[in-house]
DNA sequence: GCCAACGTTCAGTCCATACTGAACGAATCG
DNA sequence: CGATTCGTTCAGTATGGACTGAACGTTGGC
């Protein structure tokens, strides 16, 4: 693996840690980001330097995400990995479920606590309005999405 | 601090712990979120059985974050923290800043590295792309949000 | 039905970091 | 100014979790 790939490896891992996840996660989805042929927990292992229990791991973890998915090659016993094909979609849906979690905890605590003044009670209904409004944005942003044609892709985000 | 409160904090002190920030940090905003009147360091560490060193920390740290904001009372020497007015748009902004990173890593990668074949060059591009035009339509919805009228804020959002 | 080649699991180790108590520095009152 | 009352910092500790090597279970092949 040369120098820039090692780079991007670790930078998505770094990602990834920082949403808790294993780096070792971030660097087994980095790699096959960049794969065309799946790969096997071997070759992982392998390519990274990691033990083959860590690829296991984390490579079922990723699969539990939906980032991934095993593939049987006919003929061989290995499972062998790749990204999903709607990848985006999987990995939105994630992020979604963690802001719903948050969002409801914020839903339950306004419903169900003792709240000292109406001022309070109005923050947190605002609060969570406001997480349920985004939340709902985001789905509908996600289902225009996927009606994009693919071959505009270029041209429909702006950067930073 | 009764039960409820307490697995109201707990929960919230999870969700940051899930994101990678202490969990007392968690229970600081939670408590915060819930009190009407401003609180001090020694108020925060009392409430909630922690050191005032960590009392310190964490509300250093989630000030940072724009979460919570310092206020000195008159004729007091005191720090009294509560939490920001604008408090959904600067909780926002951390997640949107994280998501922009996501997205300039493989923006990065897609530019920068040799990639194997052309499938996989169209798959980062689309993955950038679906990242990038997510990114935008969140900015998008947090401008629609700020428009939304406070009091209509109890039907704005479906719920889960 | 034994064998080999897998993936998974588990005890053990190691490392990162949250947290604490105590020392420190700064600022305000008398 | 001296003392007090703050907030901050820092070394030390403890806790959680990532990672590993080895044992285990399982599934196809001969």
């Amino acid at each position: 693996m040369d120098a820039r790939t090692s780079r991007f490896t670790d930078r998505v891992a770094a990602l990834f840690e920082h949403d808790g996840l294993p780096p070792i996660a971030g660097r087994i989805f980095a790699l096959l980001l960049l794969s065309e042929e799946a790969r096997s927990l071997d070759q992982l292992s392998d390519e990274l330097g990691v033990s083959k229990a860590s690829a296991s791991t984390n490579t079922r973890l990723l699969a539990r995400f939906g980032l991934i998915e095993p593939l049987r090659r006919p003929g061989s016993r290995r499972d062998y990995y790749r990204t999903v094909d709607d990848l985006f979609e999987r990995s939105m849906a994630v992020r979604l479920d963690r802001w719903r979690e948050f969002t409801d905890v914020i839903g339950e605590g306004r419903r169900t606590l003792a709240l000292p003044t109406p001022e309070v009670r109005e923050r947190l209904e605002r609060y969570e309005a406001a997480l349920s409004y985004m939340a709902d944005a985001i789905g509908r942003a996600m289902v225009q999405w996927r009606a994009v044609p693919a071959r505009r892709l270029a041209r429909t985000g702006s950067g930073r």
